[in-house]
Formats: structure tokens, sequence, C-alpha cells
DNA sequence: GCAAATGTTTGGCC
DNA sequence: TGGCCAAACATTTG
């Protein structure tokens, strides 16, 4: 589940690593994750330069001289640099490089890697739709954002919508709710000022230290090396049970919508009790 | 052993 | 708008 801090920390990785890196050949062991058919997408990326890597939201945009190769992992993604003579066990593409060294991509569900021409960027919809990233996001054009929220939506299916926001997703939000002292299912247009204030201030808080330390420990870097955001530096996430580190209560786990949320229901009570 | 459940995403349907 | 389902799967649970 590559967030904001692990594709952040990648991108920057393979801006400098791949900078320059002719692609050679393409291999696809996955069809449906691309947008065009196999053969169109070799063509389309065969002999171009790497110029720059960046990204938006959770995905990574290579900007080569032949267009851009849009990256999304889904669940579970791992890009590695690597030799052909050291393969991993499983990935979806390789992109070979003329230096001889390769670039695979693995995700185990959900991931995408798209071609566009370097005008029709924004005719992807999955990339036009993308609202400002998280990580530089300003807390005045956040407080507008809330502004804009006159329905009833609830702050995680705002927070997760990407349109709005790009980056957060259902790993650290359980953290970035719980430093908010919110509520999941609490109603976007009820926050008062200073719980809006401490959801932007929260959104940072959950996200930066784990982008300081090179992103989660279930993820990789582009050489294997796992990130050094570790079980111990998630505060409630996924430790149901556990006594909450604010006030003790243990940790429940429960459903919204149809994923999984871990609260403190002391710190974050319900909205509807 | 094996079937069932679970989930880090997104799009589409009602 | 929200809720729910489905989809390319790997791992844990019963």
């Amino acid at each position: 589940m590559p967030e904001a801090p692990e594709i952040a920390s990648r991108s920057a990785e393979m801006n400098t690593a791949l900078k320059n890196k002719v692609i050679e050949s393409v291999e696809v062991s996955q069809p449906k994750c691309l947008n065009l058919s196999v053969e169109e997408f070799k063509a389309a990326l065969v002999t171009g330069v790497i110029e720059s890597v960046s990204y938006h939201g959770k995905w990574i945009m290579m900007n080569t001289s032949r267009g851009w190769l849009l990256l999304n992992l889904g669940m579970g993604g791992e890009i590695l640099l690597v030799t052909r003579d050291s393969l991993p066990a499983k990935y979806r593409l390789v992109l070979d490089f003329t230096d001889k060294t390769c670039l695979t991509i693995n995700f185990w569900w959900f991931g995408y890697a798209f071609h566009a021409k370097q005008e029709e960027l924004f005719t992807i919809p999955m990339i036009a739709r993308l609202g400002p990233n998280v990580l530089d996001l300003t807390q005045e054009d956040f407080k507008t954002l809330l502004e804009n929220q006159k329905s009833k939506t609830r702050v995680k299916a705002f927070l997760l919508d990407q349109s709005k926001i790009a980056g957060i997703g259902n790993a650290y939000i359980h953290d970035i709710l719980f430093l908010a002292r919110l509520h999941p299912k609490r109603i976007v247009s009820s926050l008062s000022d200073a719980e809006r204030t401490g959801l932007y201030n929260a959104i940072q808080g959950g996200l930066r230290p784990s982008l300081k330390k090179g992103g989660a420990f279930y993820e990789t870097n582009l050489y294997g090396q796992k990130g050094g955001f570790s079980m111990e530096d998630i505060l409630i996430g996924y430790k149901e049970g556990n006594a909450c580190p604010n006030c003790g209560t243990p940790i429940e786990k429960i459903r919204t919508g149809s994923t999984s949320s871990f609260i403190c229901p002391t710190c974050q009570p319900d909205p509807a009790f």
C-alpha cells in the first residue's frame, strides 16, 4: 500500500538512480494493468530516455523522451533496480536499460502501468482527477477544501478521496484520525475550527515521520531495503486490543463502510452516541 | 489440507 | 451522496 510517504521517497530515489537511463526493452507479465496493448505499450517506450521522475498522489510519474510512464502500485507494490541475473520471483513489468540494469515493478493486486504521450497526460482520467498532493497542501488550501464539503461527507471518506487530496490511504489514516481525535464517521461540515486545524496538523504529523524514515517497514526501496518506519512508530493502526497511548483504553477495530478502521473509543467518540 | 476471510485500491452501479 | 460490489492475489485463520 504505498501511500504518500513511500511514493515520495521512492520517486526521489528513482529520480536520482534512473536519470538518463535508456529503455532497451520492456517485458509485461500482466497485460491487464496496462492502458494499451502490450505491443503498443512496448513500442511506445523502447528507446526512451528517462528524464525525471516525480509523483502525484499514489502515482509515480516517469517522464521519458517518449512520453510518460505512469505507475500506481495498488496494494503492496514494489519497485526494484536489479540486473537480469537477480530478478525477483514475481514481477508484472520489467524495463531493461541499455546499461544492463533493469527495473522490475510488482504489486500483488490492483496496480496500473499506463503510458501517455507528453501532451496527453491529462487525458488519463485517473491522473486528471487527482487533488493536490497531501504533502504540498497548505493549511489555507485545506480549509478551503473542507468548506467546500457541504454535504454529509464523512471525514474518513473525505481524506481517502484522491480527487480531493491525493496520497492518503487506508494505512496511515488510522493514526491521522487518532492524532486529530476524530472518529472516522464524523461529518466534515460539523468540524469546529479547532478540529479543522487539528486535522491538518494530524495529517502532516501522521505522514512526515514516515517520510523522514524512507517509508514504512512493509515496503522496500529500489535496492530491497525496508523502510525505517516500523510498527513501534505506529500509534494505533493495526493494534487492536493494545492500550491507547493517550488514555489507556483498548483500541478497537471497527468497520467503516467496506474498510476497517482502528480507533480509541474514548479519544475518538462515535458521533452517533 | 483446504475453504473462507481479509485487505494497502479504484471504478461503477444503485 | 453513500454503500456496496467486483477485480488481476497472497497470507492468515478456522
